[in-house]
RNA sequence: GCCCAGAUAGCUCAGUUGGUAGAGCAGUGGACUGAAAAUCCGCGUGUCGGUGGUUCGAACCCGCCUCUGGGCA
C-alpha cells in the first residue's frame, strides 16, 4: 500500500491557497499548513492565513497552532505534519501541504537530520555571548571549539552562527558531526508529487502589493498592536514577520502609514524573490507551474493529480 | 518678459584646480540541514538635457536652445 502526499509550493502571494483549495476538492483532501508564520494563533491577517469561508469548504490543519510565545523549527513542524499525514491516510483522505517554507518542506520530504531539541534558554545564552564579544570573537570561540561547522560559516551570519553554537553547547558535538549522521526520513511507502507554483515576477510584485493594502484594511495594525501587548521578545519568530517591525514602528509614532506600507511591501516582494530562488535551486523533483491560476489550469491539475492516484493509490 | 538655480544610473544625489563618472535606495543573481516571512553573500556603461565653440582633452569653461523649480514684473 502507498501513501500518497500532495504538496502544493510556492512564493507568497502566488495563488498556491486557491489551487490547493480547488485541488481538497476535487479529490477529499485535506490541507495542511507548511508556511513557518501561518502556524502561530497571533497572525491571522498578516500571514493571510485562510478565511473562515476557505476553512468551511475544506479541513485545514496547523493553521494558528502555535502560541506566539513559542518558537516553531522545523523539526516541530514536521512532527506536527507527519501526525497530519498519518491521520489523513488513516481516514483515507488525501493530504495536501501547502505553503512556502522551503525549509519546512525540505525536512519534511528530504529528511532531517537526529539533532536533540536545544532548549530556548541555551540559546538566549548563546546570543547573549554573541552580543557581547561581537562576531569576530565569536567565530574565533566557534572555530576552537567546533572548526568543522565553523569551516562551513562565513562568520557573518548571526543566526547560523547562534545555532551552530547552540548545538555545540547543548551536545557536545559539532553540527556538521550531527548533519553527517542518517537523516530521519518519511516511510519508504510515501509518495511527493510536488507541485511548485512561480507565476512570472510581475504579476507576483503586484499580487504582492495588493495584498498588503488589503491587510491594512482587515485590521492588520490591531494585529500587531495585539502583538505588542504581548511583550514578547525582539527574537520571537512572530515579531518577525513581514509587515510586524513596519506597523509597530507606526504604532510608535516613528512612522507614517505611507511609508510602513511602502516598507511592508517591498519586504514581502523580497521575501517573495528569496523564496523563488530557493525553490528554483533547493527543491528537488518539482513540477513547476509558471501559468497564472485559471479555470484550465485547475483542469489540467486534476488530471495530472489523478494520474498520481492512479500509481499510488491511497 | 526679465533674473536666479537646476538638468548626471529606474529614483535621490556626489563629482575636488578640465584627464570620458560613483554613492545610497530600488532592482537583480546567489547561498540555505531544526528562528527560514529568518540570516547572509555577490552584481553599477549611463547619448553626464541638446547643440555649437575653447582645449591635446569638457559632466566641469563659454555661446545659443529646450525643459523644470523659485523670484521679480
Amino acid at each position: 500500500m502507498t501513501a500518497p502526499v500532495l504538496i502544493v509550493a510556492g512564493p507568497t502571494a502566488s495563488g498556491k491557497s486557491a489551487l490547493a483549495l480547488d485541488m481538497a476538492d476535487a479529490f477529499d483532501g485535506v490541507v495542511i499548513n507548511a508556511d513557518s508564520m501561518q502556524v502561530y494563533e497571533e497572525l491571522r491577517v498578516l500571514s493571510a492565513r485562510p478565511d473562515d469561508s476557505e476553512t468551511a469548504r475544506v479541513p485545514h490543519r496547523l493553521y494558528g497552532v502555535l502560541s506566539g510565545r513559542e518558537a516553531c523549527s522545523a523539526g516541530k513542524w514536521r512532527d506536527m505534519a507527519m501526525a497530519e499525514i498519518a491521520e489523513c491516510h488513516a481516514k483515507g483522505k488525501l493530504p495536501i501541504i501547502t505553503g512556502g517554507t522551503g525549509m519546512y518542506l525540505n525536512a519534511l520530504t528530504n529528511g532531517i537530520a537526529p539533532i536533540p531539541d536545544v532548549p530556548a534558554r541555551i540559546r538566549d545564552l548563546v546570543s547573549a555571548e554573541l552580543a557581547e564579544l561581537g562576531h569576530a570573537a565569536f567565530f574565533a570561540k566557534l572555530t576552537r571549539d567546533d572548526p568543522e561547522t565553523a569551516a562551513t560559516l562565513d562568520g557573518t551570519n548571526t543566526q547560523r552562527l547562534i545555532r551552530a553554537a547552540e548545538v555545540f553547547a547543548h551536545t557536545g558535538r559539532g553540527l556538521a558531526s550531527w548533519h553527517s549522521e542518517p537523516v530521519i526520513t518519511p516511510p519508504e511507502n510515501m509518495k511527493f508529487k510536488k507541485l511548485c507554483y512561480m507565476p512570472p515576477r510581475d504579476i507576483l510584485y503586484d499580487r504582492c502589493n495588493r495584498r498588503f493594502d488589503l491587510m491594512i484594511e482587515q485590521g492588520a495594525i490591531d494585529e500587531v498592536a495585539g502583538l505588542i501587548a504581548l511583550d514578547l521578545p525582539p527574537s520571537a519568530p512572530v515579531m518577525k514577520a513581514v509587515g510586524v517591525r513596519e506597523l509597530a514602528a507606526h504604532l510608535a509614532g516613528e512612522m507614517d502609514l505611507e511609508t510602513a506600507k511602502e516598507k511592508s511591501q517591498r519586504e514581502t516582494r523580497r521575501y517573495a524573490k528569496r523564496q523563488l530562488t530557493w525553490f528554483r535551486h533547493q527543491m528537488t523533483d518539482k513540477e513547476i507551474i509558471d501559468a497564472q491560476y485559471s479555470e484550465s489550469l485547475a483542469a489540467k491539475m486534476r488530471h495530472d493529480i489523478n494520474q498520481f492516484l492512479l500509481t499510488t493509490p491511497k
